[in-house]
DNA sequence: CTGAAAGCGCTTACAG
DNA sequence: CTGAAAGCGCTTACAG
C-alpha cells in the first residue's frame, strides 16, 4: 500500500517559489512565461527549474485559463452515435481536427449530440468558458436556431445544412462530385444508371441528386424518376433499399451502374447484391461517395468520390483559431463566405464496363 | 455587418447581480448552486433568472474549476492516428466513453499520441488541471514509465500492455476468445488451421497465441510452428501476410480455416484471398477478433470474437470517476486488480464446414 | 533582474 | 434570507 495519488495537494507556483527562495512570479516567468523568461538570471532560473522538478510542479490549466481568458481548447460538437457509418465520416474529420489542434498546442474536447434540433440547449451549455471556440460537425440547425447560438463563442461549421449567421462553413463541392461519379459511369459505357439518394431535405443529398441529373443531361442520357431510389445515409438503409429494389424488379433487367449517395449506402448495396449472387463489377458497377477508410477494405474495393475529410477538419481548426485569436473587437460579417474543397474521383475495383448482354434480376434469394 | 461576436465581454455573475440588484453570491446560488438555491427568496430568484437571461449569462468553466478544484472533464489518451483499423477499435471504445461521460455530465477531451514511449512527456503535460482524471487507451508503457506518471492525477487503463502501478486495468478475456474462435473451427470439422498473429511482445497478440495453442491441444490437433503466421494488427499487414503465404505455398493445400488476431487482419486476408479467386467460406473459413463495425459490412460478414468495447469504455469512465470523487486522501494500492470482461463468439458468414476435398493454392494471380 | 499588488470569475464558509 | 470577505492558482502591469 502506498499513499493515495491525491493525498497531498499538487504543488503550485508559490510552492515552487518558496522552495527556490524566489517569488511565485519569478517561478511563473521561468516555468510558464514565453517572452519574459530572459529577464530571470540564469542561476535563479536553474534553482527554479530544480525546485519545480523536485516538487513535480504542473501548471493548473484552469487558473491559467482564468488569468489568460483563454483555455487553449476547442470543442467539436456533432451527432456521434448515429449507429454506424456516420461514425466513419465523423472519425476522419475528427482525426484531421485532432492533428491540426495538436500541432498548434490546442486541446480538443468532443461533445456528443443526439439530435441537433433538440439539443440546442446543450449546445449552449458547452460554450461556457471551457472552450475558446466550437466546430459544428454537419449541423442541421435552422437559420433561426443559428441566431440563438451563444454570442461570445466563435463558431465554424463543417457541412452545415444551412448557412448560419456569423459562422464560416467548410464544405466540399458535392454536386461536382456527383457529376464526376456519374460521368465516369457514362464514359465507361453505362446508360442504365440508378442513384440511391440520401435523406430528402439534407443539403448533401439534394446536391448529389442535382449532380446526378446534370451528368445525365450533359451526356443526353434521358432521366426519369424511376432512376432515383430512396435510401438514406447508412449501410443498413442501403442494404434495405437494394433488397427492396431487387424484390420489386425480379425478372427485369438490372441497372448496369449505381451511384450511391455515400460509401455506407454503397456497402449496403454490395451486401444485398452479393446475397443474390450478383457480381460487382461484372454485372453491376457501384460508385460511392466520401472515400472513407472502409472504401479500401470492402470487397471489391470501392470506386468513390474522395472528399478530403481530414484536410477539411484541419482547415476548420485553422479558421476557428483565426477567429479566436482575432476576436478582439473587429467586425465579423453576418454572412460569411464558405470554404469549398475540391473533390476527386477515385477509381477502384467496383466499376467496370457494363456487361455485353442484359443481366436480369434473379427471381429470388439463392443460398449464399 | 453586425458587431463581432466577441466585442463585449461575456456577462459575469457580478454583472447579473448588479442587473438584478443583488450580490454576485446570490446570483451564484441561484444560477450555479445546487443545494443552496433554496435559500434565496422566490421573487429574488425570479429577478436573478431574468437578469441572467437578459445578459445571456454563461458560467465560466475555468473560474468554476479553479474554485471547485474540479474540471468535470476526463481525458482519453491513445494512439489515434495509426493508419487504419486501430481507429475502429479506438472509435468504439471512445463512443462508450463519450456516452458514459455524457450521462454523468462530464466532458471528455481527447489527447492523441504518436508513440507511447516517446510521448511520455506529452502525457505529463496533459495532466495539468484541465482534466480530473485520464483514461489510457492501450498503453504500452513499461512499468518503470508507469511509475513516472504524474502523481496527482487518477488513471485508468484499457488493455494496458503491462500492469501499471496504482492504475486499474480494464481488459477482456482475450485468451479465452482465441480459444473459442479456434474451438469453433475445430468443432466445425477443421483440422488444418492457421493463426495470423499480431505484433510479437504485445500482450494481446501473445494471449491469442496461447488461446490458439490451447484449443488445438484440447482437441488433440497437433501443433507446429508453421501454423503461426506473422501478420500485425492492420488490414494492410493482413493483406501482405496472406499474399506472402499464398506465394510461398503455391500448389500446396490451402488451410481450411484461419484465425486472425483481429478483424483488420481478417479483412486483409479476405482481400488477398479474393484476388486469387479463393472463396470464403467455401474454400477457407476466416475468423476475426474484436467485432468492430466493419465485421458486419465486410463481404462475407465476418465471424469474430466480440469484445464489449463500448461497455469497456463506459466502465473505464465509471472506475475513473470513482477514483476522482473518492480521492480525498484514502489509500490506493499500488497493485490494483484488473476488470476482465467476457468475450463471445459471433458466428457470421465467413465460416462454414471445410471443403470435402483439398483445395490447392492457385499457382499465380488470376485476373479479378 | 526581481517582487508586491491586483485581478481573472467563481465558490465556500462566515456574519448579519 | 442575503452580503462582504477570502481564496482557488495563475498572469499582467507596475514599482523598485
Amino acid at each position: 500500500m502506498l499513499p493515495s495519488q491525491n493525498l497531498h495537494r499538487a504543488a503550485t507556483l508559490a510552492d515552487v517559489g518558496r522552495e527556490a527562495g524566489v517569488s511565485a512570479m519569478a517561478a511563473s516567468a521561468v516555468l510558464n512565461g514565453a517572452r519574459t523568461s530572459s529577464r530571470i538570471a540564469p542561476e535563479t532560473r536553474e534553482r527554479i527549474l530544480a525546485a519545480a522538478a523536485k516538487l513535480r510542479y504542473r501548471p493548473n490549466a484552469a487558473a491559467r485559463a482564468l488569468a489568460n481568458r483563454r483555455m487553449d481548447t476547442i470543442g467539436v460538437a456533432g451527432v456521434f452515435d448515429d449507429g454506424g457509418e456516420l461514425n466513419q465520416y465523423f472519425l476522419e474529420i475528427l482525426s484531421g481536427i485532432l492533428a491540426a489542434a495538436g500541432s498548434r498546442e490546442q486541446n480538443t474536447t468532443v461533445f456528443t449530440l443526439h439530435d441537433w434540433d433538440r439539443d440546442t440547449a446543450r449546445l449552449h451549455s458547452f460554450c461556457d468558458g471551457r472552450i475558446d471556440g466550437l466546430i459544428l460537425l454537419a449541423p442541421t440547425l435552422s437559420r433561426a436556431q443559428g441566431k440563438l447560438l451563444p454570442a461570445h463563442t466563435p463558431f465554424v461549421a463543417l457541412h452545415a445544412n444551412t448557412s448560419l449567421p456569423h459562422v464560416v462553413n467548410i464544405e466540399s463541392d458535392e454536386e461536382h462530385g456527383a457529376f464526376l461519379a456519374v460521368r465516369a459511369l457514362i464514359d465507361g459505357g453505362h446508360r442504365r444508371i440508378l442513384h440511391f439518394f440520401g435523406t430528402r431535405g439534407r443539403l448533401g443529398a439534394e446536391r448529389r441528386i442535382v449532380g446526378f441529373k446534370r451528368a445525365l443531361a450533359t451526356a443526353r442520357v434521358p432521366f426519369d424518376d424511376s432512376m432515383l431510389v430512396p435510401a438514406g445515409f447508412s449501410t443498413e438503409e442501403g442494404r434495405r433499399a437494394m433488397r427492396r429494389w431487387l424484390a420489386d424488379h425480379a425478372g427485369e433487367p438490372l441497372p448496369t451502374g449505381i451511384f450511391c449517395v455515400n460509401d455506407g449506402v454503397a456497402f449496403g448495396c454490395l451486401e444485398a447484391l452479393a446475397e443474390l449472387g450478383i457480381r460487382v463489377p461484372e454485372d453491376v458497377s457501384i460508385v460511392g461517395f466520401d472515400d472513407t477508410l472502409g472504401a479500401r477494405s470492402s470487397v471489391p474495393q470501392l470506386t468513390t468520390i474522395r472528399q478530403p475529410l481530414r484536410a477539411m477538419g484541419s482547415r476548420a481548426v485553422e479558421v476557428l483559431l483565426e477567429r479566436v485569436n482575432g476576436s478582439n473587437g473587429e467586425m465579423i460579417a453576418e454572412d460569411v463566405s464558405s470554404v469549398v474543397f475540391p473533390v476527386e474521383l477515385i477509381e477502384r475495383a467496383s466499376t467496370a464496363a457494363p456487361p455485353s448482354t442484359d443481366r436480369l434480376v434473379p427471381p429470388r434469394k439463392q443460398r449464399r
